[in-house]
DNA sequence: TTGAAAGCGCTAACAA
DNA sequence: TTGTTAGCGCTTTCAA
């Protein structure tokens, strides 16, 4: 933005009129003759004018610009959920400014303050860790916030939402299972996705109860709160030989990178999959397709989730009325899952 | 943007003072009564006062923020790149903006112009389609521009470049291939990648030739330019079979995707890895340590992109002096390779 | 140490 | 149909 550009006040003044019918011209305003209009987009064309948004936007009070806030661009996840952002925004011509938190409430915050002072016209804040703490300071913000998959038990009312259902999926899930004659089913999960991991337990606990199962509480192996920071394959790498030993036969992973730490984890074991162990994934990522053997999965429809997290937000932006959304997963059965042996 | 807010002004009232005492209080500015200072930032965290960026960038021609474009954020290895830009873009304090291309010329032009017009202080771009017929419109732009594995193969002096040395790459992987043995190589490539694919291709073939092996015309196997659009898993699928058919032992794979799509191919036919056939990918994304067997590939350093071309572009900012980078690629060796059997 | 005033590039109300 | 003027919220001379 250093060298001095092109304003209207110059095409002005070689059009011999006043800045403010240029800026007419170029926005196509009626109250103007077609000839001069022309006149002044072609002199505009010439000279190799480009608009500038900031002056825009300081004097319209819209930046055109939404702020997202993800965990990691690197996961596979929420790469997929920002590539269907991505297309809605700028199908609507609006841009995107990214930002990460990596789970950290902090980063979340800092993010969405600096969303705040550019004055972007709305917000996506992905895996949220706010909490009923903060509205306070987010109603200050005055600009619409969509949480896509929000983490946080109890959000306020005023705030939108679009989810997965996590409790529908790990029924799902475990309703599989069952399906193929598995009643010692184990769930292995990670301690620090809150809400997400709460409801994938809480689905598993149901179904199995509907099965008519009563799990034994060493079928449930979640990560220390510690681990947190560390990568899903190498947790449940961690914490899969206990589990089996339990004698479950089939185990729901809290998704799909646990189950491939899973898979590693029986490949070393001697465990062969799906003849010792049926494993059930959850999220549906590419990489859940290519292991071997693929996965059986619940898939969130990611891209799907971003851009009906991005057309709320596009409503609210025109003052509609939404109404939160809750989306469905589906299973996606493959490889890793097959009827109970005999010998099970 | 819409509901008023707090300006300096509203400040200044109420602190009895004039609005550039605010400025200066805020700013932190020497000019200025420790006294004061103190009291008028007690006011303003009291006004919740959140500055305007917009109008400081009007006034101060800097706007802290960056372009990034890429051809997709599904894809992991711009996931990663990205990752590691926006690292280090928000330890220097800058936003990122990011938008998609998808390989197509006009879009990546568009998202540039739209950046242009936002008054980014820089933009990175990555896997650029930007041939020299466009230096004109880029010159204009008067912010400087990275590219990050600039797919045109000649690219005019003024631009800054940040490459992988992919001819290395090729070199490593066929070298690799030709140590445990194998002298029947072939490459599986795409058709759509030019400089990239060109380079890769180019390297393999010096490597044969250094190896003392005469390539036959068919170990070469690339797909038409149509399919350029389709996934590059299925476009190795379809290619496989006949590449096999050559007699070829092993095969250094475009990227980690071509190499999947060969690996599912021989699965259909029956074809074991590496017992019949050594496969070597390129880049090393997460997925290729997670295939069975895992593959043998070679790493480009994704985030370390990511970070030098950021770095170069903060270097540019600061009017610093910068060279082209070539970032060397390595090879990890895996499963999916092994010495050439004697019944080869 | 502070205030008044100009100006960044644009839009829009009001006048002509 | 066009020009004049004010103002978006800020930074920065220049005077006081």
């Amino acid at each position: 933005m250093s060298k001095r550009k092109i304003s209207i006040e110059d095409i002005a003044r070689r059009a011999g009129v006043s800045h403010s019918t240029v800026s007419r011209a170029l926005r196509d305003n009626s109250l103007i003759s077609p000839q001069v209009r022309e006149e002044i987009k072609k002199i505009a064309r010439e000279m190799n004018y480009v608009p500038n948004a900031v002056a825009q936007s300081l004097q319209n009070k819209r930046t055109n610009t939404i702020g997202v806030v993800v965990t990691s661009i690197a996961d596979p996840f929420f790469a997929e959920v920002v590539e269907g952002i991505e297309q809605v925004a700028r199908s609507a011509g609006l841009s995107v400014l990214l930002s990460t938190s990596h789970r950290d409430f902090e980063q979340e915050l800092a993010a969405i303050d600096s969303f705040h002072r550019r004055r972007v016209d709305g917000i996506l804040v992905a895996d949220s860790r706010i909490s009923k703490h903060h509205t306070q300071q987010l109603a200050q913000i005055a600009v619409p916030i969509v949480f896509l998959n929000s983490q946080t038990q109890e959000l306020p009312e005023m705030f939108h939402i679009v989810t997965i259902d996590d409790f529908l999926g790990a029924r799902l899930a475990v309703e599989h299972l069952v399906s193929l004659g598995h009643t010692s089913i184990g769930y292995l999960g990670v301690g620090d996705r809150s809400r997400s991991n709460h409801q994938r337990l809480e689905g598993y606990r149901i179904a199995l109860k509907e099965a008519g199962v009563l799990p034994k509480t060493d079928w449930v192996a979640l990560s220390d709160e510690e681990h947190g920071r560390t990568d899903d394959v190498a947790i449940a790498q961690q914490l899969l030989p206990e589990l089996f030993k339990t004698g479950v036969t089939g185990i729901f992973c809290y998704n799909d990178m646990v189950a491939v730490g899973a898979m590693l984890a029986c490949q070393e074991l001697g465990i062969s999959i799906p003849q010792d162990l049926s494993l059930v994934g959850f999220d549906g990522i590419a990489l859940s397709r290519y292991v071997t053997p693929p996965l059986t999965t619940v898939c969130q429809p990611m891209l799907e989730l971003g851009r009906s997290a991005m057309q709320m937000l596009l409503d609210l932006l025109q003052e509609k009325n939404v109404e939160n959304l809750v989306l469905s997963p589906f299973l996606v059965q493959r490889g890793s899952s097959a009827e109970l042996m005999a010998n099970g």
